[in-house]
DNA sequence: TTGTGTTTTATTGCCTCC
DNA sequence: GGAGGCAATAAAACACAA
């Protein structure tokens, strides 16, 4: 009897808890945001995929899409935009007096100019393996400055901190796209989305031209300085920078303390080591043995982190301010060895899981399933049970170890987690994301961190002053940001 | 601790397209 | 007519200042 009466008693609370506006978790809308910036108009098959892999509703993945994107045109309508703006990634002004804009994720109502029909572009995403090879080359360059004409949005939240990356997530997006639509799941699955996305060179490609010279344009003017034709190859390793790389100045007084581009062109050193040979006994090296031998990726290039902040610094910081709470995650970097690292799940679990509802039963996802989905399946939905979702409390210890590395930048405010991260298995992310934000610390806590964190990176970039990196003693956030800067903003140039 | 403002989620209605 | 999307609205959750 008692029991029946409990049961029933919990049923019927879980029915309320489901009526019950509930907040997606950390991971969720990481996911979201993720897919979303990949793909603003998903198919059926695609949010019910994605209802799967996060546990939700498709109606939840749909009415979240339609008020992501509303969110997103509602903020670049706030935002006046104005020609010479700053693009958010690299610090590239925009000239969007030559009718590129942004698009936000708009709809195919509006007839703002600034505006480029988000379905156009994710067609010629989708098709991007159509493309003609000419195509593809100026294509992937194109895909910069979609995404960043793309990214007019979101200022506020997750979409403009994700879209901040763009630039870096760019190179991997196309790789995305080649899972997504090549052996992905996706894109066998969107007979309905695919049907209507032949590529058309229309709209943005319009001007695509027009748009990469007006980024370059701004870039080098930015830089201050012009590369030569044969200036050093980007997206690679980059030796020392070879003398006379370098045009004469842009007579630009302010930029000459700075290194052309990204200071850590310079100091090949940096970047390698700290990619390849990180301090001993830090937790990164530790991290690092653990998951070479799990986590392929993880040899692939450093943690994810490292683009993160990249983006955080390329952003303006003014825009850095806004939603400061996701940043926190990146200030949880430099902190390394402050108690941030030392959460315990328990706090997670006692925040977080007495609100979860019955109905769905699991926040986070499978600690590769994510990545498994859109990246290496085969198309085939995997059944429920292939998914072996983490629960929120069920988060392994070796989930969260590996997770370690991408704690900071991941959130759907300040969407910083690298491109790396999103082919590494975004569930990864998001189990430690949600454990991170579980954890007791509360985000004001960490908010006052990462702001440290920022000041001193855009205070060391406007010094150019790298001694802290050669010191041995740099964390992350100091050094990975220009790594980041120099995908992001440079590579493309050059490129 | 509380009040207030902001953000996020859910619902509903209308419109457009097929 | 159904499906999908946009827009408006309400309400919950959250952040923050006093």
């Amino acid at each position: 009897m008692e029991e029946s009466s409990e049961a029933h008693s919990e049923e019927k609370k879980a029915s309320q808890d489901n009526k019950k506006r509930r907040l997606k978790t950390p991971s969720q809308v990481m996911a979201l945001e993720k897919f979303y910036n990949e793909h603003k108009y998903p198919t059926e098959e695609m949010k019910s995929e994605l209802a799967v892999q996060l546990g939700l509703t498709e109606k939840q993945i749909s009415g979240w899409f339609c008020h992501r994107r509303l969110k997103d045109k509602r903020v670049s309508k706030d935002e006046p935009c104005a020609n010479g703006r700053q693009d958010r990634l690299s610090g590239v002004i925009q000239d969007l007096g030559s009718g590129l804009g942004q698009d936000s994720c708009g709809s195919t109502k509006h007839v703002d100019y600034r505006y480029v029909d988000p379905r156009e572009v994710e067609s010629q995403r989708l098709y991007g393996n159509d493309f003609p090879a000419a195509d593809l080359t100026s294509d992937k360059k194109s895909l910069y400055t979609e995404r960043g004409m793309d990214d007019t949005s979101s200022e506020s939240s997750s979409s403009l901190q994700d879209r901040l990356l763009t630039p870096i997530e760019d190179p991997h997006s196309v790789e995305t796209f080649r899972y997504l639509t090549q052996d992905g799941p996706i894109a066998p699955l969107s007979s309905k989305g695919t049907r209507t996305m032949g590529y058309k060179p229309s709209g943005y490609l319009k001007v695509k031209n027009e748009i990469e010279n007006a980024a370059i344009t701004a870039v080098k003017r930015q830089l201050g300085k012009q590369y030569q034709e044969d200036g050093p190859p980007l997206g690679v390793e980059f030796e020392a920078l070879p003398p006379g790389a370098f045009e004469s100045p842009i007579r630009d007084p302010v930029h000459e303390p700075y290194y052309v581009g990204n200071p850590v062109l310079s100091h090949p050193l940096n970047i390698s080591g700290l990619k390849k040979q990180p301090s001993p006994g830090s937790r990164y090296e530790i991290n690092n043995s653990k998951l070479s031998s799990k986590d392929p990726y993880m040899q692939q290039e450093g943690p994810g982190i490292i683009h993160g902040i990249g983006h955080q610094e390329a952003k303006p910081s003014n825009l850095m301010r806004q939603k400061s709470t996701y940043i926190d995650h990146a200030g949880s970097l430099s902190g390394r060895n402050s108690s941030l690292d030392n959460y315990d799940d328990s706090s997670y679990n006692n925040n977080h899981h007495h609100k979860k509802s019955s109905k769905h039963g699991v926040e986070g996802m499978s600690s590769d399933s994510f990545h498994n989905r859109f990246s290496h399946h085969s198309g085939k939905v995997p059944s429920k049970q292939a998914f072996s979702r983490v629960h929120d409390d069920d988060v392994s210890p070796e989930i969260v170890q590996r997770s370690e590395y991408f704690k900071p930048p991941v959130s759907a405010r300040n969407y910083c987690e690298a491109p790396d991260m999103e082919e590494r298995g975004i569930s990864t992310i998001m189990a430690q994301e949600d454990k991170f934000f579980g954890e007791g610390k509360t985000r004001k806590d960490v908010k006052v961190k990462m702001k440290h964190v920022n000041e001193m990176t855009v205070a060391k970039r406007g010094k150019a002053d790298f001694s802290q990196q050669e010191n041995g003693t740099n964390s992350y956030v100091e050094i990975l940001p220009h790594k980041n800067n120099t995908k992001g903003s440079v590579e493309f140039l050059l490129d």
